[in-house]
DNA sequence: GGTCATCTCACCGAAAATGGTGAGACGTCT
DNA sequence: AGACGTCTCACCATTTTCGGTGAGATGACC
């Protein structure tokens, strides 16, 4: 172990899940809670001025979630190691985070002492998941069938642009297409073709079944 | 204070948002956590043979949610006093919530030193809500038509009839006003009159509002 | 017998949603 | 320079939804 302490920076929208991980890792003298965020931009805008030896990091937060920080900071090519946060364990979701650059993953069912494990674990270079979360990673690899995550669109989600998603969460909100219009200040022409735009992608068959989509997938 | 600490039992599906909790509350010599349950069904069972002073109860949960401990409790007329923990703030479930015997209201969001006054303040027979929470709920007290407009869904439900609640579950299927009466073997016409009177009723504006009444009261 | 809720259907008109095609402007990347 | 994606808008047609009114048939309830 170096002499330095292991610096790191916690993210929750939930500030009492933040303050009871940061009691638990103030309780190992190696480890230094250096900051948290509540959202996702404030972890953007956090590591624009500091520095941190891993991130812990939650998946679900308003603003920006864990994925879409994630996924920032794999193009910024930042050096320090990110653990992932979850409410549920989805193995699929796993292994694309992966992909984006996650280190390691723990699943919020399991024991606070994993914290610790983890990020011991991946300072030292080496990846980190949960047991329960490695079955299922292993489930899928062996091919076997995995009960279905939060996230069964996932996929479809990345498809969508901006302006489609913008316009996703406005009908989700009951506003209709000349309301949209007039909120956004476009054509009810253009709202028009991204509603149907986004009827093809979610392949669904009308308004509900996108308001529904937005249900499923949480992302309102 | 007494002699004797507050006895309190934490409940939520995420364990290492317990050992936080725990690990914050030990620090007060007034308190002592008793218990700890992942589930409602671990709660009940817990409270079949063990007795606190004091439930802190997370809303939503696998099994049985907080909701249903709680109703469960207010029919056996439990004596210890429950503060429910939630993800989210949602004025009117808040509200909802106190008719069933809550007697305190914390948002995760909110800092965990609110944990605390709160337990103190339940104890001593005084109901406690986060500051955010309150806020909503004055929101809705004081808003002008939100009085009339806000009650309750479960007695608008009620207030709907079999064909009408018929109807609503199809629309949130997807389902176009000429595929329902196909069919439910009607006219179109008739099909339209409910879908009207479904939207006048729920006071939303359009289908999509309709499938969120669904959404929200988990109709399906 | 009268009242009431419910279920059923009709007709009208206006507004919105759906389905399809095409196209210019802009920025990025190769 | 060219390919590509995104954002923007237009025009066409048809179907569906929404808003309002009225009304007959049935059964329940007092």
């Amino acid at each position: 172990m170096k002499e330095e302490k292991i610096k790191v920076h916690v993210a929750d929208d939930h500030m009492i899940l933040i303050e009871g991980i940061i009691a638990m890792l103030n309780t190992d003298k190696n480890i230094e809670v250096v900051g948290y965020s509540l959202t996702g931009k404030q972890v953007i805008e956090w590591f624009k001025t500091n520095e941190a030896d891993v991130l812990v990091l939650d998946i679900n937060m308003p603003e920006l979630d864990g994925i879409g920080v994630l996924k920032k900071f794999n193009k910024k090519k930042k050096h320090q190691k990110i653990i992932m946060l979850s409410s549920y364990d989805d193995p699929k979701l796993v292994k694309e985070l992966t992909t984006y650059g996650a280190d390691g993953f723990i699943s919020k069912t399991s024991a606070g002492e994993h914290i610790l494990k983890a990020i011991y674990s991946v300072y030292e270079g080496v990846s980190y998941f949960s047991d329960d979360i490695r079955e299922g990673l292993f489930k899928i690899m062996v091919g076997e069938k995995v009960v279905e995550g939060n996230r069964p669109d996932k996929n479809i989600i990345d498809a969508l642009t901006e302006r489609e998603l913008e316009i996703l969460k406005l009908i989700a909100k009951e506003y209709s297409t000349p309301e949209m219009a007039d909120q956004l200040l476009l054509s009810v022409n253009t709202i028009d073709t991204y509603r149907k735009s986004l009827l093809k992608k979610l392949n669904v068959k009308n308004a509900v079944g996108l308001a529904m989509f937005v249900v499923r997938n949480k992302i309102i």
